[in-house]
RNA sequence: GGUGAGGUGGCAGAGCGGUUGAAUGCGCCGGACUUGAAAUCCGGUAGGGGCUCCGGUUCCUCGGGGGUUCGAAUCCCCCCCUCACCGCCA
């Protein structure tokens, strides 16, 4: 959620924001409906004043009527039980007054509130524009050498697959089959379209490469170990600004026998309280992460946070019919080594830990021999909450072109992705600390966020199955995984 | 699935119709005492919105919404959430 003052403030850099990222939100429309709320509330609050005041004033005079009348009797009774109804009044007709602006102003509430929900973050001016993922921009690459890559060779992306390794390659859904690391038929039988087993050798691969992840940014890089919730109420669905924007892409569990809402039905009021028992599956660890300090005020000392989960992710995918149908690419359960930083809200520093974090995705595909290239998103790209973001993408020499003699050109396929938010998405959570260091009694700040993938499995076994295969067919477990599989040094 | 209890400030926990945005304790901040610290004592310390001559001022908030009342944290209704016990069970 964006600052509405700032909006109120600075309109151009919203409007602006909206269509760099290519979405239309009525500004103006929200605009209009704030300063509506605003004239309207000042003017309830000013007859609350006076309100208040009369009371204070006759609150004792009542009192004290009220007790003579006790005591009083006849006429004289008669008389004071008219001066208490004449000082009922008074407050009384404030209260109309006051009630019907009240009216008014919840008549505005739910559409500003909803429309609020829908700003997107503007992205940061370094930020390239652009319509679509085609016109991200490509920041570095990265190829193993000698010493990184499969089976102690370099390995040239901008050449083919062969002449890096004297073979024609197989794509992993012709590996997974062939050494059996992988059912899809039987997924399909019991689960439907994009389900998947892995069976055997593949079920340890993807464990040891999770594992192996895992251990990386826990015991190698501090990063504090969590197991969190995947199934989650609403409210943390809008915290971590999933909902509304992504409602349709999120499985949604009725609790109370109710039906299902698909998307679009209902209208969001986006209410910060659960509305119902119903949950949803969570698409990231990221979620169960940040969604863990809502509504809490930190202490300054105790940023930055850092955690590590391992979770299994749930994608509707709805809208990428079609698209990715073959193999392990695009899935609608996977698990996924997430990482997770809130900090202190301050721009330096929420830029030094994005670099720091992708720092990290780095060496740990460096260390497993996978070519790699970072892409800076360009501003279409990148959903509302982000004001940056930079993805990570493997190469993957099943993907890509399919020429005459039924090879492939190989492609670079997204493994992670690496978003700045500012303070967009403890804004929605309510997630502040309070700055002034210790024990501080400055004022209470939103926190800044940022979160990265370490690892989605087995998405990543594409690149490793793809990369690190030998020509007799077998697969070589990359050094780093062995210790994670038992010592085992090949499959198949 | 059944029954019961309860949601109050950073935390714990009183208040159950009268000015209470809220006792008390802990925590935190400032001060006194002390060579320093601890202990002790004194004082301070909720969040958010609006307006602002930036000194203030005002409104809202005791889970949420509605109602009763001159007046509600306190009474009534609906909803949400949490906990406990029993049953079932990984």
């Amino acid at each position: 959620m964006i600052d509405l003052k700032d909006l109120r403030e600075n309109p151009g850099k919203y409007r602006e924001g909206c269509r760099k990222k290519g979405m239309a939100v009525d500004i103006d429309r929200l605009l209009a409906l704030d300063e509506q709320r605003r004239t309207l509330a000042t003017q309830r609050d000013n007859l609350r004043a006076e309100q208040g005041k009369v009371e204070k004033e006759i609150g004792p005079q009542i009192g004290r009527l009220a007790g003579s009348i006790k005591k009083a009797e006849g006429a004289e009774r008669a008389k004071l039980e008219a001066e208490l109804e004449a000082l009922k009044a008074r407050p009384a007709s404030f209260k109309t007054q006051v009630q019907e602006l009240e009216t008014r102003l919840q008549g505005l509430e739910p559409e500003l509130h909803s429309l609020l929900l829908t700003v997107p973050l503007p992205p940061d001016a370094d930020v390239p524009v652009g319509t679509s993922s085609d016109d991200n921009v490509e920041i570095r690459r990265w190829n193993p050498g000698a010493d990184k890559g499969p089976c102690g060779c370099a390995f040239d992306t901008s050449k083919s697959y062969e002449q890096n390794r004297g073979f024609r390659p197989k794509n992993h859904i012709d590996l997974v089959r062939d050494l059996g690391l992988a059912d899809f038929e039987r997924g399909v039988k019991m689960a439907g379209t994009r389900s998947y087993v892995l069976t055997g050798d593949g079920m340890l691969l993807h464990q040891a490469v999770l594992k192996y992840a895992f251990d990386f940014m826990t015991l190698r890089n501090g990063f504090k170990a969590m197991s969190v919730p995947v199934l989650v109420r609403e409210e943390a669905m809008v915290g971590t600004g999933f909902f509304p924007a992504g409602r349709e892409q999120a499985y949604h569990i009725p609790e109370s026998g109710g039906t299902a809402l698909q998307s679009g039905a209902g209208t969001s009021t986006g209410q910060e309280t659960g509305a119902t028992q119903d949950k949803y599956l969570t698409g990231t660890g990221e979620v169960g992460l940040m969604a863990l300090h809502m509504g809490e005020i930190l202490r300054e000392e105790d940023l930055p946070l850092k955690y590590t989960t391992v979770s299994t992710c749930f994608r509707r995918e709805a809208g990428a019919a079609g698209k990715d149908t073959a193999g392990l690419y695009r899935i609608h359960q996977f698990d996924k080594v997430e990482q997770v930083v809130i900090c202190r809200a301050d721009e330096a520093e929420s830029r030094a830990w994005h670099k720091k974090m992708i720092g990290y995705v780095e060496e740990l595909l460096q260390s497993l021999g996978l070519a790699y290239r970072l892409l800076q998103c360009c501003t279409g790209d990148l959903g509302v909450k982000n004001a940056d973001m930079i993805d990570v993408e493997s190469w993957m020499p099943g993907r890509g072109e399919v020429l005459k003699d039924g090879s492939t050109t190989g492609a670079y396929g997204e493994t992670h992705s690496a978003s700045r938010l500012y303070d967009y998405q403890c804004r929605r959570l309510n997630m502040r600390y309070r700055a002034g260091g210790e024990g501080g009694k400055g004022a209470t700040t939103f926190c800044h966020s940022l979160n990265n993938t370490v690892l989605a499995s087995p998405r990543v076994l594409i690149p490793i199955l793809e990369m690190w295969q030998n020509q007799d067919g077998s697969v070589t477990v990359p050094p780093v995984l062995r210790p994670y599989m038992g010592g085992k040094e090949r499959i198949g």
